[in-house]
DNA sequence: ACTATATACTTGCATTATACAACTATGTGA
DNA sequence: TCACATAGTTGTATAATGCAAGTATATAGT
């Protein structure tokens, strides 16, 4: 039986997830991890939000990014700006110590990237970018 | 400044990981979490192997292998077979049960991820696949 | 206006995956 | 034979996370 393209995705994936993490899970590039790095590109990219919205956005509890936005507060990286309609909310926005730290991390991490891709096409490097764009686009 | 490919890549990888972990970590597909079902995958299409060579392969510390395999032979999904030339080293081989279990456990991660897919072009689909398993090859 | 409920966020607690280090038992080379 | 290496296990620590309970504020129904 010939197999069905989603099958090879599927096994890929989870390879590919278990690598990935194993690569940069607990691994700081710099001063960040993980979700440190997510939580400020998001901020810096789609501007300032609250922790609401950034829990959806990433699929992880509220709380869980509540105590990831306070440990970027506490290095100075993010600030909150209280709504001033709703006394309960507030969001975060990107300091310049925060933008210069995700720029150096950005450029490591692409480093890192682009070495283990040297190899490829520069087609094919394109192509796989697109398809995982498209891929998370879906995967909403 | 036009962006290099790897850029993409890299940040698109990165939520990617987020947003799979956020829908496979801790979440089990019938009986399987994503570690044991790895480790089925690897010991059906790969054949029986040790512990330290499972560890290896998926660029886990041995303790873990260790611990996760130990678990897949408590639920009676692989069996070990000792090695008559070292009493120290065993190698882990799946059980009837396991492999029912993994097929089914296959089928059902093909759907959710055909599911997603729905939308996509075969060929899409077919370079996708290539791509990602081109890269986790790279990864090694 | 008052009260009940909903919402935004925080904090306490439990779970899980993992690494590292110490340990056991076995094998190997000088 | 003894020192060291190797395969695997187990104890302990850490980190990311979810859930549940708590706090403070907002909103809707009466």
């Amino acid at each position: 039986m010939t197999k069905h393209p989603a099958e090879t995705i599927e096994l890929e994936l989870t390879i590919l997830m278990r690598r990935f993490m194993a690569a940069t899970t607990n691994k700081k590039v710099g001063n960040l991890d993980r979700s440190a790095y997510l939580l400020l590109h998001q901020i810096s990219s789609q501007g300032s939000a609250g922790v609401k919205a950034l829990a959806e956005e990433f699929h992880l509890d509220i709380s869980t990014i509540s105590r990831q936005s306070a440990a970027l507060e506490q290095k100075g990286y993010v600030y909150r700006i209280l709504d001033p309609q709703d006394g309960r909310a507030y969001s975060l926005q990107i300091t310049e110590s925060g933008a210069k730290e995700l720029a150096s991390n950005k450029q490591a991490r692409f480093e890192r990237v682009a070495e283990l891709l040297q190899e490829w096409s520069l087609e094919d490097q394109q192509m796989f970018g697109e398809l995982l764009s498209k891929f998370n686009r879906t995967f909403i």
